[in-house]
DNA sequence: ATTTTGACTTAAG
DNA sequence: GCTTAAGCCAAAA
């Protein structure tokens, strides 16, 4: 099998992201850190944007690293996004999610 | 090839 | 606890 040199951390990301549970969140920078990259959480939301709502990729369970969202290309947005969170049985805190309760924790 | 922007994180006030 | 500033990675202009 041959490496996809450019978009490998991609694949990882989405790798990872898929094997996320459902009620649970991740962050962008412990995707990073799991793709290889710890400082590669920008580049993390960057690849999100351009894969929307993706059946294969749950975006909306990338959250910020203190529980809070920054921004969801799907529906209405961040609005959308919490709805999703709740509906999975996501505990939020006025606005923020339950880091404690509901981090995913390989 | 260089500059700018962005779904980020951490540190300091 | 919230706001402001600086740092980092990758894609788009």
């Amino acid at each position: 099998m041959m490496v996809t040199m450019s978009s490998e951390f991609y694949e990882k990301i989405y790798t990872i992201l898929r094997k996320v549970p459902k009620g649970k969140v991740v962050t962008y920078g412990q995707l990073a850190r799991l793709a290889g990259s710890p400082r590669a959480a920008r580049a993390v939301g960057t690849c999100m944007r351009n894969n929307p709502d993706a059946p294969r990729t749950p975006c909306h369970r990338v959250v910020a690293s203190n529980g809070s969202m920054h921004g969801y290309s799907g529906g209405d947005g961040i609005p959308t996004k919490i709805k999703m969170l709740r509906e999975e049985g996501v505990q939020f805190k006025g606005g923020r999610v339950d880091l404690k309760i509901s981090q995913w924790q390989p």
